[in-house]
DNA sequence: GTCGGGTTCCGCCAAG
DNA sequence: CGCTTGGCGGAACCCG
């Protein structure tokens, strides 16, 4: 119907321009981010695209900043122990102290400072998990990359160092990269393997962009976002004179110091990596997370095996000097 | 798409 | 001294 058509189209429009909105306040986190100022962003007037913002995420766009702000707040306090609260404060768009410590309590249930020391316990929790994964997937056959670094007899030595697992980092300089995206909003997990092959699969190859780099951009931490909140962007690296269609949206990954992590596996034991850099490499790296997103690269002939589920990829995680 | 009223929440002052 | 909590005026937000 050519009504279902029309209304599949303006969905997909406006899902283009929400999303430009969420980019927009991600890297716009410290300023006074205004309804009027985001509506001209989105292409609306102040009204539609409060109500449509609302109808569209589940939340107003009022409780969206403010989650965001404190999810963003949550995860640097985690990362970074020295840096002082106010200053996470301010850079995540609080004015003042007072108000971000009220609203920490609200969301969390704890103070900042608390929050700092419950990340520790749980990774301390998360670390005897995250081994008795380990020696699954190695009697699973799995090559083991560092396997003489772990040994099976001390595994619950709940006191030992964070260094004892040690991962094959390498801190790079990479180039910027520009990439048309289609993004899932839910919980991570099997739902983005559905997605890749059901939806975008078939958009790139409706717009002739097979074999090309292709990117996942997961913005958001899932120890900390609901699940149903959580942003993935599928990615591809188009060239300048590419224009988006449909509900695909332009964004350009920064250039600069990344962590790489070479990933062999399936996608349910990825994340165990991802928590295994943040948890065991970072801390004792020197470096540390900055505001750039995190991503997974994977190469232009990369296939995964249809049969085993197995595949590689690249973890890239953004990082400074301390 | 505009307007207004009730409410929430921010930011400043003060104290623990 | 840095962080947190309570009180309070006013601005911004939410929604009919």
């Amino acid at each position: 119907m050519h009504d279902d058509q029309t209304s599949n189209a303006s969905r997909r429009e406006y899902a283009s321009r929400l999303n430009r909105v969420l980019d927009h306040i991600d890297q716009h986190l410290a300023d006074p981010l205004e309804l009027t100022t985001l509506a001209e962003v989105a292409h609306f007037s102040p009204y539609h695209f409060h109500r449509l913002f609302a109808a569209w995420m589940g939340e107003t766009l009022g409780e969206y900043l403010r989650r965001r702000r404190l999810e963003i707040a949550a995860q640097r306090l985690a990362a970074n122990t020295r840096l002082p609260v106010l200053n996470v404060a301010l850079e995540v768009g609080f004015g003042s102290g007072e108000a971000f410590a009220r609203a920490f309590k609200e969301r969390f249930d704890c103070t900042p400072t608390q929050w700092r020391t419950h990340a520790r316990q749980r990774w301390a929790q998360e670390l005897v998990l995250s081994r008795a994964q380990h020696r699954n997937m190695d009697q699973a056959g799995r090559k083991p990359h560092q396997a003489n670094n772990a040994t099976h007899a001390d595994d619950d030595g709940a006191t030992q160092s964070f260094q004892e697992i040690t991962m094959n980092v390498e801190v790079l300089t990479l180039p910027a990269a520009r990439i048309a995206y289609l993004r899932h909003i839910g919980p991570y997990g099997p739902a983005i393997g559905k997605f890749w092959s059901g939806t975008v699969e078939p958009w790139l190859n409706a717009n002739a962009l097979i074999g090309r780099i292709t990117y996942g951009v997961g913005h958001d931490d899932p120890a900390i976002t609901a699940p149903d909140k959580c942003r993935y962007d599928a990615g591809v690296e188009v060239d300048a004179g590419f224009t988006p269609n449909g509900s695909a949206n332009l964004m350009s990954l920064p250039g600069g110091r990344y962590a790489v992590v070479q990933f062999t596996g399936s996608s349910s034991n990825i994340s165990a990596a991802w928590t295994e850099i943040f948890r065991d490499w970072l801390p004792g790296s020197g470096m540390q997370i900055d505001a750039r997103p995190c991503f997974e690269r994977y190469p232009a002939q990369g296939a995964m095996d249809p049969a085993t589920g197995l595949f590689s990829c690249e973890i890239c995680v953004p990082v400074k000097a301390l």
